[in-house]
DNA sequence: CGAACATATGAATAGTTGCTCATGTGTTCA
DNA sequence: TGAACACATGAGCAACTATTCATATGTTCG
């Protein structure tokens, strides 16, 4: 059946469940959306960024704490904080000398109390 | 003081807050639990395996129709379900030749919509 | 048993990423 | 103005990762 080849360009496999397919592919958001998810959840794929981001929840921090608190150096932090301000996780504001970061979106806690419920749950 | 000496090894500023790091340092989950919060994200960085889990969300499906679905090939699909197998987040059953995977956790949607929110509310 | 099919997996590779090192920018203060 | 400090940033590198390709495993059926 030509629709078949039409469909399927890289699976090597007979197709099986072709409704099953059409009905996901009719509830799966648009793929640019999906994307983006992933490209949000690549900035909590670290323990650097997640470490900061904790900490930035807890408080308003600049970055020369934030290094010393995770005992790592400045230019890592501060180069991990641009990566979460483009994220629009985090905002900064100058005071002298120093930058004090804190966070832009009050979902990042929330997102991480959804990721321990799953650590914890089941032990792993 | 010799006791900053200690505490900030790697940062080469001079420590501004020591009362802030202190407090927040002692509200910080152990390091284990966010290095473990990290890698159950990293699973998520993705958007092959954001696509499978989303696509498993819907419906119980096997090798050969998400790849079809996703337009990609057998053995990509494969590898990546052993990953998402490995963080426990997806389960199988084998019928027949075939072998069906399903979401193992029902957290998963909740994360996604978490991420939704974030990335639609402020236009991203 | 042997062919056909669905899936799994190891090795290789191209692309990505997080850190370090050196240096640049912006601010304060003497 | 220039030294000192906090922070930012570009280049380079080592480590990691997602895919591809080839092949192996497991199942059904004639």
């Amino acid at each position: 059946m030509k629709k078949k080849a039409d469909v399927i360009e890289r699976c090597d496999c007979v197709m099986i469940h072709e409704d099953t397919i059409d009905r996901v592919r009719k509830n799966m958001p648009p793929e640019e959306t999906l994307y983006d998810l992933a490209e949000l959840f690549k900035v909590f794929g670290d323990s650097t960024r997640v470490r900061i981001l904790w900490a930035l929840d807890e408080s308003e921090m600049c970055v020369c704490d934030i290094a010393a608190l995770l005992n790592t150096t400045q230019s890592a932090v501060s180069h991990q904080l641009r990566y979460l301000k483009q994220a629009k996780l985090v905002k900064n504001r100058r005071e002298g000398k120093t930058v004090y970061y804190s966070l832009a979106d009050e979902h990042v806690k929330q997102i991480f109390d959804q990721g321990l419920d799953h650590i914890l749950e089941d032990g792993k």
